[in-house]
RNA sequence: GUCCCCAUCGUCUAGUCUGGCCUAGGACGCCGGGUUUUCAUCCCGGUAACAGGGGUUCGAAUCCCCUUGGGGACGCCA
């Protein structure tokens, strides 16, 4: 039988990094096993699904690259098919109308919790047989008497529950809708999915599921629950802890592939390999290699994984990522070649080549005051001297260099630290000979004689 | 409160299933040192863990039990 996986998000706010690696996981679970994943939203809460929030599920998974091979299948449409399931539960006697308003089940809640109990629902429908017209009602599925509900997890084994720890839980609330467990468990049914991955968050839902599968007297599917992502407080990763959106990690300067690495990681291993390619990763990606415990986020390491991505990423694909456009005369590969080379993230890429994109370039006062009278004149020599050599490597630009640190019987530093002042405008820089590499004769002239 | 899951350095983890090769390995961080023309790079070194208690066994980080700790779920949210 063939693999397929689903990813399926809520459109209810913006993709955490939580939910991003579930669906990573899917993703190359479905790579390595040459299956199908299937994108299904989840949008069966009518007051906090949005259309915004869909797109920016669709065009972040875009941008990490995370491309699905059936959907997006928004579960909205599909209330008819749920409709057709809990109707025909309701007729073999498994589930069951339920009248009971929202105030009535409202004040038993308020009434369990004084008593500090929890609330169970009473079960006050369940086997009446009148149905009240013109009443809102929901769907409630009979949760069987004292029944170990079992299943295997992948990861853990198997697991048992005792169905009288279950409620008579809602499978159709009153607008119509599926809830969760419902809606989920139909299109697992109905998709054909043979794996489910997900957040271990998931893990106390499952038997509610399971007693569905078992109703409709359909398979179950394979579950692994992976374990959950903490923030440092060791809780469930959510707005408390920070930037929690990819959005907002691509905005910091993150590589998609860096997000992929960073978060397979977290909670999967192979061996002690830290960074990994992402056709590696869809090669290796198994099940038995992941950790059952929760993983604590660590920017620290997240960040050291992306300046590792930063400097192995080809300068075709770092352009674009850029998305900047430096001066015809710069050396493009040389600068980018170099820059990645000491630079963590894109963003710092994009400032160290603030220098390459315009002619002429803007130097704090401070800074060009701190070149003396001295270190110009010196500048200027050797702007003369730098145009007769016009050296073309490195290396010719490094003996040019020395040739005339000799010739003037000067330090390294004497030279280099004006000179980068007036060359980038900053303090810190790629080394001065790449500099020059990056910038050409012509340039380096024009700086000099712009400000010396 | 009830149910479920989990437990190796501060953090991510290898090792656990299939006990001995583990005086527990790697990585991030941190501390120290080095290279260098600046730095946001790079190199070297160091720091630091099997939660506790009982078993089983010739032998346990590895298997079993208990305790403790942590997490998650208990919605007409997903």
């Amino acid at each position: 039988m063939s693999i397929r996986v689903r990813f399926a998000p809520s459109p209810t706010g913006s993709l955490h990094l939580g939910v991003v690696r579930t669906a990573i996981f899917n993703y190359l679970f479905s790579k390595k096993n040459k299956g199908k994943l299937i994108l299904r939203i989840e949008d069966t809460d009518k007051e906090r699904s949005t259309n915004d929030s869909f797109n920016e599920i669709i065009s972040n998974l875009s941008w990490l690259g995370i491309d699905w091979d059936e959907g997006p299948i928004k579960q909205s449409d599909r209330l008819d098919i749920y409709d057709k399931f809990a109707s025909l539960l309701i007729s073999e006697g498994k589930a069951y109308r339920c009248y009971a308003s929202q105030d009535e089940i409202n004040l038993l809640k308020e009434k369990a919790k004084l008593e500090n109990k929890i609330y169970r629902y009473p079960r006050i429908w369940r086997d009446k047989t009148e149905r009240p017209s013109n009443q809102e009602y929901v769907v409630r599925f009979k949760t069987p008497d004292n029944e170990e509900v079992e299943f295997k997890d992948s990861l853990r084994g198997k697991i048992s529950i005792n169905s009288s720890n279950i409620d008579d839980f809602i499978i159709l609330k009153s607008d119509g809708f599926p809830t969760y467990n419902f809606a989920s468990s139909i299109d697992d049914i109905e998709m054909g999915i043979t794996n489910v991955i997900r957040g271990e968050d998931h893990l106390s839902n499952t038997p509610k599921q399971v007693l569905i599968f078992n109703a409709l007297k359909k398979n179950i599917p394979e579950f692994t629950h992976v374990s959950m992502i903490l923030g440092k407080d060791k809780t469930k990763l959510s707005k408390r802890h920070g930037a929690e959106s990819i959005q907002s990690f691509k905005d910091k300067g993150f590589l998609p592939i860096s997000i992929i690495n960073y978060l397979t990681r977290l909670g999967w291993s192979h061996g002690d390999q830290e960074i990994f390619a992402l056709d590696e990763l869809k090669e290796l990606f198994t099940i038995d290699n992941l950790n059952k415990s929760p993983a604590v986020f660590d920017i620290e390491k997240f960040k050291w994984v992306n300046s590792s991505h930063i400097k192995n990423i080809p300068n075709s694909e770092l352009i674009k990522r850029l998305d900047i456009s430096l001066i015809p005369d710069v050396d493009v590969e040389k600068a980018l070649t170099y820059i990645k080379e000491k630079s963590g993230d894109i963003n710092q890429i994009r400032d160290s080549l603030k220098f390459c994109e315009t002619h002429k370039i803007l130097i704090n006062e401070d800074l060009l005051n701190s070149v003396t009278k001295d270190q110009k004149e010196i500048l200027s020599n050797f702007s003369n001297f730098y145009n007769n050599a016009s050296p073309k490597t490195v290396e010719q630009i490094k003996d040019s260099f020395n040739e005339f640190l000799n010739l003037h019987n000067l330090k390294m530093k004497e030279l280099a630290f004006p000179l980068r002042i007036i060359l980038t405008g900053s303090k810190k820089s790629p080394g001065i000979f790449e500099i020059l590499d990056i910038l050409g004769v012509k340039i380096v002239i024009e700086r000099i004689k712009e400000y010396c």
